[in-house]
DNA sequence: AAAAGAAATGTTATAACATAGCTTTTCCGG
DNA sequence: CCGGAAAAGCTATGTTATAACATTTCTTTT
């Protein structure tokens, strides 16, 4: 379990609360989450670090026999589309969605010393694009708003809290 | 030139300003905007939407016998580093900086139907974004800002003005 | 329970994006 | 012109992602 005692934070409360969440969403608009999606939202929620696809592939390959990459692919895109986890353009790589069903624009505090994502919701983020937009006479579609630094445990410290070096 | 004459603009001028812009930057620190950099860097300025890597290639190739991948991605590593392009992390693409010299993060603004890239200088998307940051502790190192949307001349209209459609 | 249809998953192949490591060429100051 | 440094070339390979088609599994209907 990588970095997932940072803080202190029970990890498994994480889990289990994302686990929940998706199982509800699933069945309140009648999708499948099925064995294989949950191992991959299960596997993105190891921690709170970005998973590379071919880390999820490497994890199914060790229970299933030889998956390939389209059966990842699929299962990102499953829960992609259901707000269940989202995409880092920075770093290609996918971490889980604390707070699926409120579709929003994700916003991303990534910290470079030890892979830990934050999701920010800040409104005058948001608030500040449309405005930049507007003056700009574009439609706002999707927003991405990815932040790299170096966050409060690491920063000081000598080395990576318990995380993963990237 | 696609897409370039949009909003009727000249676009020749707007190659000649990055062009020239590029070379005084580069002199001043005693950096060598060598033929194939500026190739390069013209290419990405054929229009304002951004460009692949593998399209920066295609067209030496035309030009030079066979170049290689790694030659276009050190041409592109000299830019970035001086800020003469950005990449657009959510289309693993290249963009033209209309601002080198001021180094700045960027924010983008990025038409679906058209493939115009806009650069947006809004100082209150910065602004919080660094408090969004400060509220968590976090201290920001380089912000990735990316819109996609639609833009003014596309949006009403039937379909993309004038340039490559996505 | 069997059949039909839809959804999910498996399989093969390849496209698209990017870099490591080493060699050769070019540039520039002395 | 020579020597060192920077740039560009070359080979190979790593990484990320998708297209197209076959098979399996699940669900609904009969």
């Amino acid at each position: 379990m990588q970095g997932a005692m940072k803080g202190r934070h029970n990890h498994r409360r994480c889990i289990e609360r994302a686990m929940d969440s998706a199982e509800l969403l699933c069945s309140s608009e009648g999708a499948r989450l099925t064995s294989l999606r949950r191992e991959v939202l299960e596997f993105v929620w190891r921690g709170h670090q970005a998973v590379k696809a071919y880390e999820i592939l490497a994890h199914l390959s060790a229970e299933r026999r030889s998956p390939k990459p389209p059966t990842v692919y699929r299962a990102l895109q499953f829960l992609l589309e259901r707000g269940l986890v989202h995409r880092l353009e920075s770093l290609s790589a996918f971490v889980g969605c604390p707070e699926p069903g409120a579709r929003h624009a994700g916003q991303f505090l990534i910290c470079e010393k030890c892979g830990w994502v934050s999701e920010l919701k800040t409104p005058g983020i948001h608030d500040a694009i449309a405005e930049g937009a507007e003056r700009a006479g574009f439609r706002v579609g999707r927003e991405t708003v990815e932040v790299m630094g170096v966050c409060q445990a690491c920063d000081g410290s000598a080395g990576p809290v318990g995380g993963r070096v990237p």
